[in-house]
DNA sequence: CTGTCGATGTAGCATGGGCTACATCTAGAT
DNA sequence: ATCTAGATGTAGCCCATGCTACATCGACAG
């Protein structure tokens, strides 16, 4: 593998990894609105801030990005809803994210420390790893 | 745990992946830098730029953020230097890198694989984790 | 009814991190 | 000595994502 080989792959594992990045915001709030809609039936401005920490102006902007990508769109009563790629999109990440959590601790790391991790690290494992994962939690039950 | 407390915590996982993201190209910027030390002696712009996959304006720029952090500094002769605490971030970032790595290949990734997963993971991972990690990795030999 | 308050939305700002286009500077080839 | 190409730097743009301050609007208490 020449020098130039070498430098090829690792822009592309950067390359990669931004564009995870750009895809992390969406991926974690349809999740979290087909949560919030399964529990309470309406997923507010408010409850999105609650969830995420930050302002209601950022998550308005964070929406109203989302919906143009076509994952959601608002009700007339004001909540928001799922569309049928946003729906699953949420069904895949909450999945990954069920795994992800499942096998750190699985892996020994206690339930808060692995909740805290798998928010992160969720969005960086290609389904090769996250087959790997779902592996090792068939192997040890 | 009430309603608010659930939020609280949600809220706290995600302020910390956002901090973990404003950290994330520092580390690796100084782990590229003492990367290319060891192996040419020396750390140009072109070179980082050949190993992010970015323009060399950025690469610049970043270079210079970082610089205001005190992790690096500029010789005369133009190439990248660490300063100590850089050096320290470096060491740290490098050995947790090939820590993950190394544990995903354990797990049965592919080495081309576990290389792309591993440039976005690593930024996430408390050290409660990579304990686990390096349990799991000692117990397969 | 009216006043207040919570939720939503807008205006305008900052910073990080991408980019192209253009400027400069130096070293090496001719 | 001069010309050229590579490396570096600057100017100025874009977008995502954070913020505060201010405006609106609707429901409900009094
Ligand atoms: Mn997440
Ligand atoms: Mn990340
Ligand atoms: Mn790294
Ligand atoms: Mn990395």
């Amino acid at each position: 593998m020449s020098e130039g080989e070498v430098k090829m792959k690792s822009a592309a594992r950067h390359d990669r990894v931004r564009q995870q990045h750009s895809d992390e915001l969406a991926e974690d709030y349809v999740e979290a609105i087909a949560d919030l809609l399964t529990k309470s039936g309406q997923a507010r401005v408010i409850d999105l801030q609650g969830i995420f920490g930050v302002s209601h102006v950022s998550v308005i902007r964070a929406l109203k990005r989302i919906e143009e990508r076509k994952l959601i769109h608002k009700t007339v009563e004001g909540s928001w809803r799922l569309t049928e790629t946003g729906e699953a999109m949420a069904k895949a990440s909450s999945e990954r994210h069920e795994l992800v959590l499942n096998f750190l601790q699985a892996l020994g790391v206690s339930d808060l420390q692995a909740q805290v991790d798998a928010e992160g690290m969720e969005h960086h494992l290609s389904s090769e790893t996250l087959s790997s994962m779902r592996r090792y939690l068939d192997q040890n039950q």
